[in-house]
DNA sequence: ACGATTCGTTGGAACGTTCCAACACCCACG
DNA sequence: CGTGGGTGTTGGAACGTTCCAACGAATCGT
C-alpha cells in the first residue's frame, strides 16, 4: 500500500483510537505518557503527516492568509511581501500567493480562488481592483490594502506613506540644493502617481517654480522614455515617479553622457534597496515595515471582524544620495 | 444567519439536491437546462463560492503546488518564481509560496507545511537542504529543484544552467577585448559559487592567464567589499559570481572614482533584468524560462509518477553591454 | 404494448480530521 | 464500603464537498 497514511493508521499501529492519536499529535497533556510516546513512535515510523486540508475543514480555519502581489518584478513589492510574510508566520498563519500580472481580469479570477481556498483575509499588495470588486472581497473576509489609502469600505484597512507629501520632500530637497528646472516624470494614470504628481506641483508651487511634467511609467522603460523628454526640456533635475522608472531613468542619463549630478541630478521614490548601491536618491517608505504593518492590521480583524475600517500612515522620508548634491564618493574620498 | 452559504443552501434554494447543484456548478452537461439555470442563479444570489478545502479532501488532489524560494529580495528569484507561476496557473495549479530566508531549519519547517498542505508537488527555487531532507521530501511528492543540477534522487528532477561552462564564457569574453588581470569574486562557498569559481580557473587556465580570486558572497555587500579587494589586487577586469553582487561592485568602482569599462571592466553572472538598464554585462540565463520548465517537469511528474529521474540544462551565454568593452552610450552618440 | 435505453435526478458514502459527550477505571475521601 | 472525582480513553458526529449506484420518468424500437 503506497497510500498516505492516516491517523487511522497511526492509531491501530499504536494499539489506539484515531481520538486518542489526534489528541496526542496536537500536544493535549491529557494523553499517558506511554500512550503518547507509542503514538508519536508510531507516526514516525510510518512517516505520518497530518492532513491539513482535513483538519481546516473540521476547524472551520485555514490559519491562511491571501496575498496579492501586482508584481513581482518590482523589488519595492517583494520586500513588502517579505514584511508580510514574517509577520503573518509568527502570528501562526501561513501565506498563498497570487499575482495578477497588473491585468484587472487575472486579478479577479486569482483572488477568487484565494476566497475558494478560504483565506482568512487578504493582503493586496497593490491592486488593479474596480470599487466594486474590492467591496464585494471585503465584505467576504477581512481585507488590508497596501500602498494607497482606502477609505469607507467596512471591513478593509489600509497602509501607506503619505505619497503627495512625499513628493513635496522630493522636490524640496531638490529645491534646497538650488535646482529650478525641476522637471518630473510621471508614473502614468493611476492612483500613486497622481498623488505623487500633484505633491510635486504643490511643491514646485511652494518654491514659486514653475512645475513641468512629462509622461512615465512605473517601469524601468517609462523612466528611460521620460527622462529623455526631460532632457530635451532642459531638465537639470529629475523627480521620476518610483525606483524602477529612476533606474531607467538612470540609462538615460548615461545614454545621453550626462554625470549625476553635475550635470543632471536625479531623486526616485519608494525606499527600495538596491538603489542604495546605485547611489540614488530616493523618497523612502518602510517598504518591509509596512508589509508587517498590513499582516498587524489583517490578523487583528480577524481576531475581531467587527472593528472599524483604519488607515495606517508610514513614514516617507528623503534618503539623500549621491544622485542629487555632491558626490558621496568624491565626498569620502 | 451570516454562516457562508454551501452547497446545501444553493441546492435549497433552487429547488434541488445537492448533488445535482454539485453537479450544475461543475458544469456537467447532465444536467437539465432549467436546473441549471436555478442552480446558477441559487448560487449568485447567495454568493456561493466553493469551498476548496472540502473538494480537495474527497477528490483526493489539491490542485497546487508548494514552491520554496531561497531569497525573495534578488529579483534573480522573482524572475524564475514568475515563471512557475505562470506555467503553472496554464496548467491548472495554484501556488503556494514560502521562504526560509536562506535559514536552512526554517526551510525545513516550511516545506513541511506545504507537505502538510498536500501540494502535488515541490519546485525549490533554490535551498539549503540536506541531502537526507531532500530525499525524504522527494519520496513524499514529486520535486524539482531549480538553479543546480541534482541527479540520482528519486522522485527528483533539475534544471539550471551550466555555471562551469557560463563561468568560462565570462573569462573568453574578457580575455577577448584583451584583459589579463581578470580577478573573480566568489559567492561565497556553496555548490554554485563553487562551480563557476571552478569554471573561472578552467578559463583563466585555457588562455594561459593567472587565475586570482578573492572573497565574496551572492549579495551587494559581498560585491562591494569583494571588489575592492580585488581593485587592491590591481584588477582591470572583475567576474563577479552574481548580478546583485555585481551592483555591489559597481558601487566600490563608483566610490573609488574609477570608470566602466575605461578603467575596469565588470561582468555579473545571472541574467537579471535590471542590469539591461545598468548596461552590465552578464551571463544571462532564461530565467522566466527556467521557471517555466520546472513547472512543466513537475507538473508532468505529477501525471507519471515513476518517470526517471531528469536533468534540464538551459542555455547561457554573456550578453555583452557598456560594462565590458566600448561604452553602448559613447557607440551610440 | 412492452422491455430497453436514455435522461435527469437523488441519497448515501467517503475523504481525514477535530471535538464532544460518555465511559471505564482507579484512588481518595468520608 | 459506597460515592465522588479525577484521569485516560473512546465512538460518533460533523465539516462541505464529489462521486457512485440507483432511481423514476420519458422516449425509443420492434
Amino acid at each position: 500500500m503506497s497510500r498516505r497514511p492516516t491517523l487511522y493508521d497511526v492509531a491501530e499501529r499504536a494499539g489506539v483510537s484515531k481520538s486518542l492519536a489526534s489528541l496526542a499529535l496536537q500536544g493535549s497533556p491529557k494523553v499517558a505518557p506511554s500512550s503518547r510516546d507509542a503514538i508519536l513512535a508510531a507516526a514516525d515510523e510510518l512517516g505520518y503527516r497530518p492532513n491539513r486540508t482535513a483538519s481546516s475543514l473540521v476547524r472551520q480555519r485555514t490559519s491562511t492568509i491571501g496575498v496579492h502581489i501586482l508584481d513581482l518584478h518590482n523589488p519595492v513589492f517583494a520586500e513588502i511581501l517579505d514584511g508580510v510574510q514574517e509577520r503573518a508566520r509568527q502570528r501562526g498563519y501561513s501565506t498563498l500567493l497570487v499575482t495578477g500580472n497588473a491585468d484587472p481580469s487575472t486579478e479577479r479570477t486569482e483572488i477568487t480562488g484565494l476566497l475558494e481556498s478560504r483565506v482568512e483575509g487578504l493582503v493586496l499588495i497593490a491592486h488593479r481592483l474596480s470599487d466594486a470588486d474590492l467591496e464585494e472581497f471585503a465584505r467576504e473576509v477581512p481585507t488590508v490594502v497596501v500602498t494607497w489609502r482606502t477609505d469607507g469600505v467596512p471591513g478593509l484597512d489600509s497602509v501607506s506613506g503619505d505619497d503627495e507629501h512625499g513628493a513635496r520632500l522630493a522636490v524640496d530637497h531638490l529645491a534646497a540644493l538650488g535646482h529650478e528646472r525641476i522637471v518630473h516624470v510621471t508614473g502614468g494614470d493611476n492612483r500613486i502617481a497622481r498623488e505623487r504628481r500633484a505633491g510635486y506641483e504643490q511643491g514646485m508651487a511652494a518654491h514659486g517654480l514653475e512645475p513641468y511634467v512629462v509622461d512615465g511609467s512605473f517601469t524601468e522603460s517609462g523612466g528611460y522614455a521620460g527622462a529623455l523628454t526631460a532632457l530635451d526640456a532642459g531638465a537639470t533635475a529629475l523627480f521620476v515617479a518610483n525606483d524602477l522608472a529612476a533606474i531607467g531613468a538612470l540609462a538615460a542619463l548615461r545614454d545621453r553622457g550626462l554625470r549625476v549630478p553635475e550635470d543632471v541630478a536625479l531623486v526616485g521614490y519608494d525606499g527600495m534597496r538596491l538603489l542604495e548601491s546605485l547611489d540614488v536618491t530616493t523618497v523612502a517608505q518602510p517598504l518591509a515595515e509596512m508589509g508587517r504593518v498590513a499582516a498587524d492590521l489583517l490578523t487583528d480583524r480577524i481576531a475581531q471582524p467587527g472593528r472599524e475600517s483604519t488607515y495606517r500612515r508610514v513614514e516617507t522620508r528623503v534618503v539623500a544620495r549621491g544622485s542629487s548634491g555632491p558626490r558621496r564618493g568624491a565626498a569620502r574620498r
